[in-house]
DNA sequence: AATGAATGAGTTTTCATTCAT
DNA sequence: GATGAATGAAAACTCATTCAT
């Protein structure tokens, strides 16, 4: 059965597996042979390819949030106005497959980890970070308190996932339009969202 | 040193201790006997009183959102319009004694709790429903969309506490004001939050 | 509340609580905390009277001996013929008050008991070794072979009292009918038992 | 030191140890860790391979339970006529293996377990049925009142065990030999026995 | 490459027992 | 006499991690 060039498939089964599990359960409490077993393998090969549990959940954290970070550059390619690119990096968080149950769950206990894990919290930072510049960028062209605005978008969006989070049903599938429409009224602009974010980022 | 009476002090002790130990290590990893040594007991007695960590856990919770709740109805009596209103529930969220680095780290754990324990669920769930319809009762004598902005607002309270825990430093000491402004950008108003929201709440 | 001679009352409770709390559980996992509050009382002052868990059940136990002892002699007394004394013997073990489910649920624990505590097994050896010479004395007088057919009554009695305990419901009211009309036919005579048996002994 | 196919060595060396574990302890306080010491392995390994204690308790009961079933079929193979049957389900009681110091202290351990164990229980009934449908079965070949005869011999059986159990020195070699005379008296036989009972069910 | 075997270290929980009042 | 307060010691059970094969 052991193959040549397993490595990489066995790699994202794992973190396939810690996402789905941690989402499942709801909270870090997942053990390693849960997640080993998900990944159709056992946990002491699980350890052999990450050396350590931690270094599991950073690894499913780090493709989240890049799976996410690659999202949102996909988005702003396409958008030519300022308005239409921070439409663009709003939306990519409530893309379909990154706001769905199991992802927001996922989330919700990364950020937990974040509290008591150092890479975690860098990471978090990090992305963080990321996107506070990503809307920064495109808020300064479009009004003069950017820095008042930022924030609170941001926040808005954590507000929105964690809400998402807690109730574990199917996340709400406005939850874009509600944001959008928020970011508008923060930008003392009417609501005119839902005819000018392309269909594209939905 | 055992004295008469000692069952409510013990009790608030461990709560106490909860809340700090959790505050501190910014996760639910602790364990009983760092709490009961935290609240100047043995794990033995902590178990005596409360049966089970869990039930322990749910006790400090309950407290966090009862004083929450005791200082929002405070605040509410002292406010005469609805506006008045609004910002004083907002404004709870945010007094020095509510919004500081344990309390928030605490509570952010809390939240990662509620996901895998029922009680705990209801528990957020209920001081969810709570502050919403709080938010609603004023909103709807404030603008035509009260339903539109009360997720927004109350993700957003969210959310900034979210940061706070993340960030483990010193609360934003202007949250309320950054809320309270947003809160006038989605009802349509020129912010003029600063001047309204009466010093004792701040 | 404390009043003057309540040591033997005290005492009584907490054997007749042992003897119930352990019936009710089938095993000795019982707590002192359990029986204490049963007898209406604190664990402590369980322990004050008692020394200590051990000597609880011993207690106990010894009350059960003592009561079944008292009820052999009480039946021998009424006997005038070697017969009807052994018949009086063997029926005082299956009177209404001896063989209740709790009584022999208890009684089957103190047997596990005296497995591993030295003084359970001294009063249970004293108490079968009373009974042995109670059935040999009269046996002796019915027939030649006493000493082949007692240890078989013994343990016939025992085995009853042991299905009993096991299956928990009401005792088989013919027990005693039952090991008579075994005893008759160890004793090579016709069953008569029934019209034998004075009303007295049932 | 970790080989292959080491689960059921180690479940059989887990088995034996909590019978003679138990055995010599004349009790079921015994720990997990004395179990699994005494089966040379940490008690890490014992949970990992039972589940639980009182899993593991069960499966030592289920292979008493078991040994002794296959002994008393292979017994009877031998065996042509019912009264040659009926010797040798008693007999195989009292067999060596079976009737030894360890195996009815355990047995009268497991007894009292079922009092508080459900599966224990079902155990214990499955196999006392057993042993009455296959005492009854030849009684009812040999006497009119087979009905009557049966539990008397199956109460005896277990006083015999539980006084061998009590007294914890070696059984009575001559155990079998009493029970079965007995059974003749019941049957109203001469008591042959000893003439009857092929040696190789001794 | 892959895994079953194995365990140390830790966690919650229970409880008999002691003690100050 | 009586009890609430308090704990040490031990129990079952869990799990990340290591290792021989």
């Amino acid at each position: 059965m052991p193959r040549q060039g397993m490595e990489p498939k066995r790699r994202a089964a794992l973190v396939s597996a810690v996402i789905d599990e941690i989402g499942d359960a709801g909270s870090l409490d997942v053990t390693v042979s849960q997640i080993a077993k998900r990944a159709g393998m056992s946990s002491a090969l699980a350890h052999h390819y990450f050396g350590s549990k931690d270094q599991m959940l950073i690894a499913a954290m780090r493709h989240i949030l890049s799976v996410f970070s690659r999202r949102v550059a996909a988005n702003q390619r396409k958008a030519k106005t300022p308005y239409a690119r921070l439409c663009a990096v709003i939306a990519a968080n409530f893309e379909t497959h990154v706001f769905d149950r199991r992802k927001t769950s996922a989330w919700l206990s990364f950020y937990a980890l974040s509290q008591s894990n150092q890479e975690a919290m860098r990471l978090m930072q990090l992305y963080q970070r990321r996107l506070r510049s990503n809307l920064l960028h495109d808020l300064r062209r479009l009004c003069d308190d950017a820095e008042q605005i930022e924030p609170v978008i941001s926040a808005l969006i954590d507000g929105v996932y964690l809400r998402a989070a807690l109730l574990r049903g199917a996340p709400d599938p406005d939850a874009a339009q509600r944001v959008m429409a928020a970011a508008d009224a923060l930008l003392g602009q009417p609501t005119a969202t839902q005819s000018i974010i392309p269909p594209s980022l939905q």
